[in-house]
DNA sequence: TCTGGCACTCGGATGTGACGAGTGCCAGGA
DNA sequence: TCCTGGCACTCGTCACATCCGAGTGCCAGA
């Protein structure tokens, strides 16, 4: 097992990685830390780190700086979450207040986010499957068309059309709209096809193929978890990585416009507290020289998407944690109250 | 005024320049096209072509390379839209044609112009105020806590939440969206305001108070032009722009998040046929060293908002042109079936 | 008006050497 | 046993010198 001294050299190693984006030698190390031990001991300690994996070095002359795997003991370990500061706290709040609706809140997120951490944010529009319905509205556009339209209890507002197999008219759709409100208004979408099975039962044999279909059309909305939308920002960020800059800001960028990546990179993180992926340690590779940084957040207790930062490994680990956290803390909040 | 060669001789310059990104030369110039000229008499068309302030050297002992008003003769004069290919024609109607939803078709539209054009593309959502009412729906979510839902011919779907000062009834909610949807379905936005005028004179006083809060939250919907959203693509294609990279790349990054600045930029672009912004053209500061094309699209013979394409002034100009003004035209297409 | 020739310029690539940060190892001391 | 100071060594970076060649401008002649 590693001295407690070793653990310190490599929070050193990290923190000052992080700060001058060189590598870092043992006496710069000493200088800057006070570790009461000469250049000399360090620098053992760090030969001895970098046998288990921890640190690495660029160039045979060079100073050393962290492997994925020391990040990770890092993380782990040795750095907590930094809590954001008072006045931050309030501007967050302030700034999140301002939202008028659902696609602004989602906005000001990620913007929030990005400037905060000073890095790329993405963040997840509230899923659907999680929520409750608030209410479904049908509405009659033609003789044989119908517009449904859903409602969430996250403000989220969904819409289709359906091609009825035949006629329907005012009456039954305005029976049909009214049944299926009083079933499954302020229900979990979870719940609502058992609710709404046997549904068909209650209209005239002429209209139940129409309602089926209308049914079978909410259904999919409900179930569609692949149309979940997220909204991404501070990508100019990404000019502030490194100087060997085209090679790692390509794979990056092509991964932020695969939805389809991101969204899985998202849903891999836990539900709850916060997840950090280090470099290969993403599946995506494009992402291997990346970190992401992703929590989840809610309108209640549970959490109905996910927001997340995207950022060079070499990142403020607490700093971002920190952020990542506060700001899904007081997106839930203003979910909640709306 | 420029004689035909030494216009000849620009336009070669351009395209030479497109194809290789390397300054070029009088010799590199007359082996490429058969100009049937010597390079020592080119070499005086450039130098007068340099005079004009058309062409410039980037060092002493350099070629040659367009200037932003190079560009603009080539765009004016020199070059026309190049028409897409038959197959490249039925590739992007079959894309198109597979999306679900507008968000889908703005989606795709995004993608398939950053594929064309190789550059990052912009597509506005179609504009509100020029778009025709479908239907208007009022859902009562408590006693004084009432929806409003906006549906566009174009498919677009806006909610608000409207507070009442006082209790607002089934029956007169009803009746409200019974005479709002006779007056304004159908008709065009910007006629709406006429329309309503007198409609809260149609109510009990008790509920006029209630009735006015509802229309002016439609017609603030109507009005609110800002909101206006937009979808971008491609921003991996900016890897493609040249060695001097973060510089160039970071202010377009910038740009491209300040949503304000692009519909600025759509904006300014003329309603029909395309417009094309070369370099120092472009009123934003950080889009000097970019061109930008863009277009209008429309679902009937009216334009409804913009679609564009950002890239490096150096670009391949009827390309670009020939992609905007093909999937403009089909997106119109599509809009104006569904 | 065009052409071939020629001297000139200057950026980029290549090479060389000095410098210095950082290392590993070792012998001596607490 | 662990820490420390010293020392030789490595190697990347920087500054400077050199060379090469693409491209130019200009001029005299067709």
């Amino acid at each position: 097992m590693l001295s407690e001294r070793r653990l310190q050299v490599l929070r050193a190693i990290v923190q000052d990685y992080v700060g001058t984006e060189e590598p870092v030698g043992s006496k710069a190390l000493t200088e800057r830390h006070n570790l009461g031990v000469s250049p000399a001991t360090v620098r053992n300690d760090m030969a001895a780190l970098e046998d288990e994996g921890f640190i690495a070095q660029p160039h045979t002359s060079a100073g050393r700086i962290p492997t994925d795997k020391g990040y990770r003991l890092f993380v782990d370990k040795l750095a907590g979450v930094k809590p954001m500061t008072g006045p931050e706290r309030r501007a967050i709040q302030n700034f999140l207040d301002g939202a008028v609706d659902l696609d602004d809140v989602v906005a000001r997120t990620v913007r929030l986010l990005a400037q905060l951490t000073r890095q790329v944010a993405v963040v997840q529009y509230p899923s659907l499957t999680r929520s409750t319905v608030r209410h479904v509205e049908l509405l009659s556009l033609a003789p044989a068309r119908v517009m449904l339209v859903l409602i969430t209890d996250t403000g989220r507002v969904e819409q289709r059309m359906v091609d009825c197999p035949a006629p329907f008219g005012e009456g039954p759709l305005a029976d049909l709209r009214a049944r299926l409100n009083s079933r499954i208004a302020g229900r979990r979408f979870a719940d609502v096809p058992r609710l709404v099975e046997d549904l068909p039962d209650a209209f005239d044999p002429e209209d139940r193929g129409t309602v089926s279909t209308v049914l079978s059309t909410l259904l999919e909305t409900l179930v569609e978890e692949n149309e979940e939308r997220l909204m991404i920002g501070g990508t100019a960020n990404l000019t502030r990585f490194g100087h060997d800059f085209p090679l790692t800001i390509r794979p990056v960028l092509e991964a932020l416009e695969e939805q389809v990546v991101l969204l899985k990179l998202l849903g891999e993180a836990g539900d709850s507290g916060m997840t950090v992926r280090i470099g290969h340690e993403n599946a995506y590779e494009g992402l291997n020289s990346t970190s992401v940084v992703s929590g989840g957040y809610g309108s209640g207790n549970e959490a109905v998407a996910k927001l997340g930062v995207v950022g060079p490994t070499r990142m403020d680990y607490p700093g971002t944690m920190g952020a990542v956290r506060a700001v899904a803390r007081y997106v839930g909040q203003i979910l909640a109250e709306s």
